[in-house]
DNA sequence: TTCCTAACCGACCGTTCGTTCAGTATGCAA
DNA sequence: TTGCATACTGAACGAACGGTCGGTTAGGAA
């Protein structure tokens, strides 16, 4: 999967995967079918995983505010702990009908998201001048960004992350009394 | 580059450029050196529109955060007449001379990018409880992930997607007083 | 010792890839 | 009418692709 993500699917030949496996082409056909199985099974994992959030954050009790940023929270961590599957499930273009599935419970997992904001606006905790689709889709746009550098293990740690997406995300960048004054 | 994007770059064969445009492959040679000079073209071309960004930002006179706002508003509309060439340029992985050209080009971009977040804080106007890189990368994390469904000339335009990221990012999803009341 | 099975190898298949090239049609300047 | 550049075609190239298959090896149960 990582080599997935370094060159891409189609970059990325059986033959670089079992070179990288110190096995040959065919021993990883003794396992799985095809080459079209094994990024199935990526994106199954990077799914199964965020849609685990979604039935955890469904249990808990709170505003919607809250379990909006229970959920965002919990998303970060799964980025944490699945990075290649889930770098390899944000860029599914939809050309094979693996990729297609994989995109369409992707779009529920967004959907879910969306009536969570709703939900917020609704309740007045979050601002309602927003269309609740877009708001959604630009938060976890920032989310799902990370995957483009954050390295797990490396600089800082995911729960640090997660705090500061949800800073910027909350509260925005600008700062609020107690700067400095102006010059 | 719309068949790059779609089918990705590896994923995508001169014969189905050449079946797109209605011509035959050796036309395009006639053309092109070959297919990586069309990514280069392309790629060029989106980091070219996202430099000339920053030149008119340096020579505006203004506030940190105002010259920040102007570099965020000018780069949407930059994603949206550029759009098929910024896509590429944000899913470029560095694993030809090309890329990494391109890539060295676009870190140059997130470098000014973190400075002028810098300069925010030091003048009072972001907040200074944030890593300058971090915050930087969420802020144009969230600006680019709109290329996975923005689409110009469709639901709401460039002004207002600008509009909402700016407010977003720096005012947060989170309403302030004026709300509904709790229930 | 025998036998079976999971794991694996190396050679090979047909297909498709990016690229090349000799040749052709068109149109314009001399 | 000639000459030459531009735009393009169709056939072909070697390389690399995903995938197949007949055989070999290692280890545990009977």
């Amino acid at each position: 999967m990582e080599l997935f993500n370094e060159q891409g699917y189609e970059g990325t030949s059986m033959e670089d995967l079992a070179r990288a496996l110190g096995v040959t082409k065919s021993a990883i056909y003794h396992h799985v079918p095809g080459k079209e199985a094994l990024l199935g099974q990526s994106l199954d994992r990077a799914l199964d995983a965020l849609f685990a959030v979604l039935e955890d954050s469904a249990g808990t009790t709170g505003s919607a505010m809250e379990r909006l940023e229970y959920v965002l929270l919990r998303s970060v961590r799964v980025l944490d702990a699945e990075l290649p599957h889930v770098t390899l499930l944000l860029r599914v273009r939809g050309n094979t009908e693996v990729e297609r599935r994989a995109l369409r419970r992707r779009r529920e997992f967004d959907h879910r998201i969306t009536e969570l904001v709703r939900a917020g606006m609704d309740s007045g905790e979050v601002r309602c001048d927003l269309d609740p689709a877009v708001a959604s889709r630009l938060l976890f746009g920032m989310v799902n960004s990370t995957v483009e550098w954050y390295r797990p293990g490396q600089g800082l740690g995911a729960e640090d992350l997660a705090r500061t997406i949800a800073a910027v995300a909350f509260d925005g960048l600008r700062s609020h009394g107690g700067g400095q004054p102006d010059r």
